[in-house]
DNA sequence: CCCTGATTCGC
DNA sequence: GCGAATCAGG
């Protein structure tokens, strides 16, 4: 693969847009994040402020360390500084999520309601952090899960939003920490069984 | 361990 | 110019 015109495009979009190396060149395929990381300093695009290594590059910074030769410039040099930061999406937030997987007993009223205890009691701070998390969400469609992403679907599938979490998961869990809280009850007291 | 971006350097 | 290897930080 090369870099072809809309290949760089996409990477710019994608790298202006706030978006890892790694996603973008999961995005753009054929390439592995260092390719992409290499492309975006050779296009001279580089810091975000965001991310990691924030030092390091300006380690000696002369006092007045002025070079002369940045004095004659006939062009005004518009110096890509498309947009800060302002606000990468609007996010839309029409609603608010209901918390989906946070099943509301479906549980036709009326009904002998079985045992159920005082089970439902996903420690309401678990959900408040769980609608909290969303907002943070990667939001990642399904082909963009990978081991480590949280597979916690949000939204519904019918509709266009519909994403998955992707954060990063717990070490051995399908869902990041919070969803993780939500998805594995401490199923309690299930010794009802053997009575 | 997983992730991130940054840099180097042979190709 | 390219990107794997490596580095450095979280």
């Amino acid at each position: 693969m090369s870099w072809t015109d809309e290949r760089v495009e996409l990477l710019k979009k994608m790298w202006a847009e706030g978006q890892s190396a790694s996603q973008i060149a999961k995005e753009l395929g054929g390439v592995t994040r260092n390719a992409v990381i290499g492309k975006v300093h050779r296009l001279g695009l580089s810091n975000r402020t965001t991310g990691t290594t924030p030092a390091k590059s300006e380690a000696k910074e002369k006092p007045a360390a002025a070079k002369p030769e940045v004095a004659a410039k006939p062009k005004p040099e518009p110096r890509p500084e498309p947009a800060p930061r302002p606000a990468p999406e609007p996010k839309p937030a029409a609603e608010a999520r209901p918390t989906p997987p946070a099943r509301k007993q479906i549980i036709p009223a009326g009904q002998p309601l079985p045992p159920q205890p005082s089970a439902n009691e996903i420690s309401p701070e678990a959900l408040a952090k769980v609608s909290e998390v969303e907002k943070k969400a990667k939001k990642l469609t399904l082909m963009e899960l990978t081991e480590r992403t949280c597979k916690w679907p949000v939204g519904d599938p019918a509709t266009d939003d519909f994403w998955f979490c992707g954060l990063p998961t717990q070490p051995g869990k399908p869902y990041c920490e919070a969803h993780v809280g939500v998805a594995f009850q401490p199923m309690s007291a299930r010794r009802d069984r053997r009575r």
